[in-house]
DNA sequence: CGTATATGGAGGATCTCTCTCCGTATATCG
DNA sequence: CGATATACGGAGAGAGATCCTCCATATACG
């Protein structure tokens, strides 16, 4: 994935580095933002810095390279909706639930910021994952399904919203669950008193849990 | 308002720095984070370091004080909320799009993070926006008007993730706005079967919306 | 108008981050 | 099992950002 052909094929240890380089880009550019140090980065990969910037001349390049890969996994998860659900609103829905579990979909807009847009491949892989959803919402639309009010943009920036870990460094599985919990909540609304609401995934954290997490480092 | 009483009154220039300070430090708290340059807030300020630093002798004189108005103007909120709505939810409701206007909401729990939290005056003001919303949420459970699944928690965290800016440099009166139309969504949720849903609060943005406000600097 | 109070911004100290160099280690192939 | 191309880690110089103080000047207020 996110394979760019051209050139020699790597020793496998380089690859091995070069996937765990990436992943931690990803979660460091989630948690601490697209200026996140490359020295944190390399730590968190577990390699040394230097490895980083041989795989990855600059900071553009690496940020280009998660911004890639999210994109195709988030392509995959649109296949996965559109295949498994039959319905444009639940295909919506399971699509957002999909996106979250990318993660990084929280930055990708700042990312985006930092690089030059005018990239082929990135042009490509965006339309691929926009206008499948624009038909996602243009068909519940129409099917009376989805509010008809609710655009393109609400979508994608409640997903941005929701996918950005909470302030306050929670542990990062707690923050995954919160973040579909809420998704949940979203979709069918607060309000109790209309009929069916299926129940919330996650956990339901009181005061009282917040309180106890409180000896907590800063974010 | 935050006046620890004892010492000599300000100069009237003082006091109005004083103010104007603080309001830059909430301000770029929100957007920088609670490690926002000392001097970024001086700028905005209007004034020099120099100020900032004779009047808040370190970063967390500065964050205490900040807290503090914060949580004074959410008592505030909730006042109104509990004046102006019968009801439990409304009263809620009201309350959330409140404190979005109090826009520091955000990076609360991120600030209290930075300092001791051992401090009286923060205690009470803290309880004092705490208990009064643990009320109003039990409340309307009981009246079945809201979702008895949602905890105090989930509305905290939810109105975190509506207040803080979305990625990407946009206006910020754009984002308020979202801030405000997203939380009628959660309010109401996307589905579009369900009888009565009031028009949404702000701009619909469509990708193309997006697209246009593309050439935008860096977060 | 005198004086206590307040102001701004230059600039040294410190910290953080970037990015390269080079001696060492490891994969791969015959 | 070498031989060799490939890859590695980490030190450390350099650049830049941020902190915080000092002091000559300005302003409010009695």
């Amino acid at each position: 994935m996110t394979e760019t052909g051209g050139e020699r094929p790597l020793r496998a240890d380089a690859r091995r580095n070069r996937e765990q380089i990436l992943a931690a880009a990803r979660d460091a550019f989630v948690e601490l933002g697209p200026a996140a140090p490359l020295e944190e980065i390399a730590r968190r990969a577990g390699t040394g810095i230097a490895t980083l910037y041989r795989r990855f001349p600059d900071r553009a390049a690496l940020i280009r390279s998660v911004v890639l890969d999210a994109f195709e996994r988030t392509v995959a998860v649109i296949d996965e909706a559109l295949t498994e659900e039959k319905d444009p609103f639940g295909a919506l829905v399971h699509y957002m639930h999909g996106v979250l579990d990318v993660r990084i979909a929280a930055v990708i807009p700042s990312l985006l910021g930092e690089i030059p847009f005018d990239d082929e491949e990135l042009e490509a892989l965006s339309r691929a994952a926009v206008s499948p959803i624009e038909k996602l919402i243009a068909e519940a639309h129409e099917a009376g399904t989805l509010r008809a009010d609710v655009t393109f943009g609400d979508v994608g920036m409640m997903i941005v919203r929701l996918s950005r870990p909470l302030p306050g460094s929670f542990p990062r599985e707690l923050n995954d669950q919160l973040a579909h919990r809420h998704l949940d909540l979203l979709v069918h609304g607060l309000r109790g008193d209309s009929a069916s609401k299926p129940d919330l995934h996650g956990p339901a954290i009181t005061m009282a849990d917040l309180r106890e997490m409180r000896p907590e480092l800063p974010e």
